[in-house]
Formats: structure tokens, C-alpha cells, sequence
DNA sequence: CGTCTCCTTGACGTTCATCAAGTATTGTGG
DNA sequence: CCACAATACTTGATGAACGTCAAGGAGACG
């Protein structure tokens, strides 16, 4: 165990991932009007679902700890277009007709706060800073997607694996946690669903990038042991952060 | 030649195109509003852009006739995010942060109606439809980009061809125009590109739906003539609409 | 402690990419 | 408006990256 997000917040104005959620940007006494609006639910447990696809969109969620796999389901396949963590917001795709077209669901135990579609659209019009950061996150959203598409088209399997894991990387990093080793409690197949491999080829690739010691990923626990090596499979240049 | 689409347009409340653009859900007074703020200039030829990657976003691009390609490049290659059509949007992806990701260019000559960011902003705090409108063109586009990579990971070379040439049909269809044949300006390579697939691959399956009689694609003319045979090759459920 | 799910490793196969060479179409400048 | 150059498309032969199939091993969970 290397980082315990603890679950419990009190409010908007203390919280840590404030600078990257709904309320970036806002002043302190928007903040607290935001506050009062939050539902933050007691917790969803492994398996449960934030919402399913053909539900009526109700809130938009804030992740405050934990992760949730957004997927849609095509010919009886799985089709996972993203993992969300602390800070993410997920539900943005029903903002369209208020009904979801995708699924949410739990992969690791996680708190989350909840913002009702009403009560935003209410906000939103008293708060033009919460406004214009929906569109921002959503603009994000399309941005992200479209990204995603490239990697899925355009690199190798050793690319693939490696860019996700420096994806993972660095939203720990920004968000301030440990990321040289984290929990990352993901399922190699579902991995492999998202960046269009089997799970045997994934294996594979994790295998050679643990016996070249850049590396492992073992029982939901990243250790990377190689930054340079690894940001050179992903045929991504090196931050600066990184260097030395 | 099929349709041609007159590029004219004298204003919003007289536009065909109305439902699908910010427009929609607008009373006439506000329709008149957006009618002053929007800039129509005079046309784009094929080969120009309407903004590059880089770029400040200046506005919010409406298509009000031609074809715009959105593209981004990874390791000198091309990658084509979609083709815009009369009625839709583009330019979203730069709400985020003001500045575009992505390339927009010329393929078929263009009318475009472009609303500068600003006064978009202005007007949305004013007209909640006209934001509500924004918001919900923005989350389509999410759910767009969402289902472009579940056809490009899990459809073959026919369905995702199959596909395509639906999605074109389906949007001149909605859009009131001809759609069992029509102008498609779009280069075979250019498709290749867009479904992942090389243009030596498309050509193979464009034959082999000639020799079927399913659909033809010569000189930017797609000629529709089983649209049943075509839906199956797309996998996809015969809509009412085309049966019997 | 046994069962179920997940992960690993190996042998083999397939779809589509790549390479190559020829044909058609489009664009351009005189 | 024609000639010819550039670009796009076609068709065939070959190959590779990764998928599929199979079977055994390790964790996780009750």
C-alpha cells in the first residue's frame, strides 16, 4: 500500500482536488454556495454502479477517491472508454438529452460527490466561472477521447502499454500524489480492452518491460523503476521534471 | 451532380439548417439576437483552413455548406477525427483553453456562419437555451468521438466501410436532403485514414460492394442500391424508415 | 481450503498492412 | 482547351503484428 486517499472531505473550500473539479476558479463565497449543494454520498462499494446506460442523467459526479471504468456495451462486447480517478468528472456524455448512453462503474471502493443537474444549471447561470468550467471540463472530455483515438490507431502495443501507465503516472503526479509507485487497482484485461489488446499481449508486453526492469505491475501495485526507458517506449519526450 | 446546396443563407430564422445548429430551441426574438452576432463570411475554398492547431480560438464554426475535415498530427502522421457536414459544428475542442487542438481544412468548397467566442459567452448568459444548446452540442461530440473508437476497435474493414457510408447517408437524410445518392468530396484515402485502415484496403472493399451492387463510390458521387445488404454489412438494424 | 477468476506462456492463424507496378483522374500552364 | 504532370486509385503478391486457441499456475474470496 502506497497512498490512502482518505475518503472523507468536508467541504469544497478544503478540499485538495478543488483546482481540477467543478469549482475551479470560483471565489470563496461562490465556493460556498457551491458547498451546500454537493451531495457527497457515504461511498460506493467494488461492482456498484454511478449509473448504467439508458438511465436519466440525475447528477454530474465529482471522484474523490477511488475509480470507475466508463464503458459502453457493442454486440455483447466491452468497449472501456476510460478510467477515472480522484478529481475526474465523469457523466458529461448525458448532458445532451439527460439520458446516459454509458456505463459507470466501480473498480475500487470510492467516495464521490454528486451535483444535480438542476441545481448546476441553476448555478451555472448565477456563476459564470462555474459555467465556463463545464465547458472546459467537457471540452477536455472531447479533446481526451479524441487522443485516445490516436493511440488507438496510430501505436504499437509497447506504445500503448507504456503511454497508459504514464497517463496514470502523471494524473497522480499533478494531483500531488506518490506516482513512482501506486496502487492501481485495474484488471490487466480490462486494460487491454481499453487500448484495443488481448489480455495475453498485454502480459507479454508487462512481462518484457518487468524483465528490462522499466517496469512491473504486480497484485494492483505499479513500481516504476525506469522513467526514461519507459517514456522512450512511448515514444514520448522525456519532461523535464523527469530529467537527472 | 445531385444536390447542390445553395450557400446564401439571409438569416438564422429563414436557415433550413436551424434545428440542428445553436439555434435550436430559440424563440424568433432571440433568433433575431444570434442573427446580428453572427458572422458570415463570404465562403471558403477547398485547401483553406478554418483554423489550425495552435491557433487562438477566435469562434465557433456552423457549416452551412461543404466538408470540413478535423485532423491532428502524431509522428508526422495524419489523423482525421471526423468530417463535418452542413448543420454541424466545429471548433469545440478549444473551449478548454482558448486555443485550438486540432486542424480544420477546406475539402469542398464551404459556406460557414462563425460566432465569435465572446459574444457566444455574452449571449449565453442572456438566452439559458442558447447555453443549453452549446452544452448539448458539446456532449455529442463527446459521445461522437466515444463511438468512432468502438468502430475502430471492434468492426472489420467491411463494417467499418459499411458504416461510414451509412453515417454520410443518415446525416443528409436528417437533414432533409438527398440521400440514396450524393456528392461525397472526400478522398478515398483520406476515409482510409479516418477508419484505420490503408486506401489499398478501401479500394478492395468499395469493389467488392460494386461487384454486389450494394453501393457505389466513383468520383465523389455515392450511389446507394440495397440499402439492406448495406446495413448488414454495417452490422447494424435496418431502421424502419428504409424497409420495404 | 477449495473454487473461481485472473494471469501467463506457447504454438499457430488471420486480417489487414506493406510493397510494387500499373491505370485512371485531376490539376495546371501554355 | 489541350498536353502532360501530379496525384489518386486499383490490383496482386507477400508478410507481420497481434489475435486466437489451449492448458497450466497463481491470486482472491468465501
Amino acid at each position: 500500500m502506497t497512498s490512502s486517499h482518505s475518503g472523507f472531505t468536508p467541504s469544497c473550500s478544503r478540499c485538495a482536488l478543488q483546482s481540477v473539479c467543478f469549482a475551479n476558479g470560483l471565489h470563496s463565497t461562490e465556493l460556498n454556495r457551491l458547498d451546500t449543494l454537493v451531495d457527497r454520498k457515504p461511498s460506493y462499494s467494488k461492482g456498484q454502479y454511478l449509473f448504467k446506460a439508458g438511465e436519466e442523467m440525475v447528477s454530474l459526479h465529482a471522484i474523490r477517491s477511488g475509480i470507475i471504468k466508463i464503458y459502453s456495451v457493442l454486440n455483447d462486447q466491452e468497449m472501456i472508454h476510460g478510467f477515472y480517478l480522484p478529481g475526474d468528472i465523469v457523466g458529461m456524455d448525458g448532458m445532451a438529452d439527460h439520458h446516459h448512453l454509458f456505463n459507470a462503474k466501480v473498480l475500487d471502493d470510492a467516495y464521490v460527490c454528486s451535483m444535480s443537474l438542476d441545481q448546476l444549471n441553476d448555478l451555472s447561470n448565477e456563476i459564470t466561472s462555474l459555467n465556463s468550467q463545464v465547458l472546459t471540463l467537457m471540452s477536455k472530455e472531447i479533446i481526451n477521447s479524441r487522443n485516445h483515438a490516436s493511440l488507438l490507431t496510430h501505436k504499437s502495443a509497447e506504445e500503448k502499454l507504456a503511454d497508459f501507465i504514464i497517463s496514470m503516472m502523471e494524473k497522480y503526479r499533478v494531483r500531488g500524489y506518490e506516482y513512482m509507485q501506486f496502487r492501481l487497482a485495474i484488471l490487466h484485461r480490462d486494460v487491454a480492452n481499453f487500448l484495443n489488446l488481448t489480455p495475453e499481449t498485454v502480459s507479454r508486453v508487462l512481462a518484457k518491460f518487468h524483465n528490462e526492469e522499466v517496469v512491473s505491475w504486480k497484485k494492483k501495485e505499479v513500481n516504476i523503476q525506469n522513467v526514461e526507458a519507459l517514456f522512450e517506449y512511448a515514444n514520448l519526450q522525456l519532461p523535464e521534471v523527469f530529467k537527472q
